[in-house]
DNA sequence: ATCGCATTTTAGAATTAGCTAAACTCATTG
DNA sequence: CAATGAGTTTAGCTAATTCTAAAATGCGAT
């Protein structure tokens, strides 16, 4: 039935299961990229980012573009950004709601 | 610096990394539900589902309330929906797009 | 052709995630 | 106070992730 849908929705959601690749879509939302940029922006080795990188792409949250020796990378969808921004969202409110806690307000 | 902030994140994406847990959140949209109920729905072990439940909880994703001695577990933030359909959404248009590839529409 | 650079791939080791089965807790009922 | 029923926890195993280091690829320039 369903649990097809929900394997290809899970499969998808492990891109956001590393904070380095939600560091790197963070980054893409500026503009596309090359490797070499990116690795440098995100303090990880080429091999490593590489490796990130292709499984993006398999599930098809990012495209990429060769130019010469560079590869360019960007975001398939620009809504991944708000779905992105959607989560953050509810994380700070999470932590506001921690906040709001140990100052004594709130129950 | 906002190291921390894409590690929380990260974590709490976790949760949607796993089919059953999607269709968990699914399923608890309309309304809160025993563990034995979900246990049902789910088709998978009271223990295999607790411990989905537990990395939840701890996630902040559900809470739960006891009842006599049903516990009682429900989406601890509705936003969460929103996040999960707009998610859902992509993916449904990744679909389309290959499905219009297979007609031969679209490059 | 060969060299240099950017990127990718592979292999391997360490860690983490997920499942099953069994033991455990705890509230309710007899 | 047993006994039952609902959930949880633990231990152990397998599989999946992640990273590093090294080798491989492919383009552009010499």
């Amino acid at each position: 039935m369903d649990d097809q849908i929900y394997s290809y929705h899970a499969e998808m959601c492990q891109v956001f299961s590393h904070p380095k690749r939600l560091e790197l879509i963070d980054v893409l939302r500026e503009s596309e990229m090359s490797v070499g940029e990116l690795s440098q922006r995100l303090r990880i080795t080429p091999a490593n980012l590489s490796q990130h990188l292709a499984m993006m792409k398999e599930r098809r949250i990012l495209v990429s573009r060769k130019e010469g020796n560079a590869v360019y990378y960007r975001v398939a969808n620009p809504k991944l950004f708000r779905a992105f921004d959607m989560l953050r969202e509810i994380l700070f409110e999470q932590i506001r709601g921690d906040a709001a806690l140990i100052q004594g307000r709130k129950s």
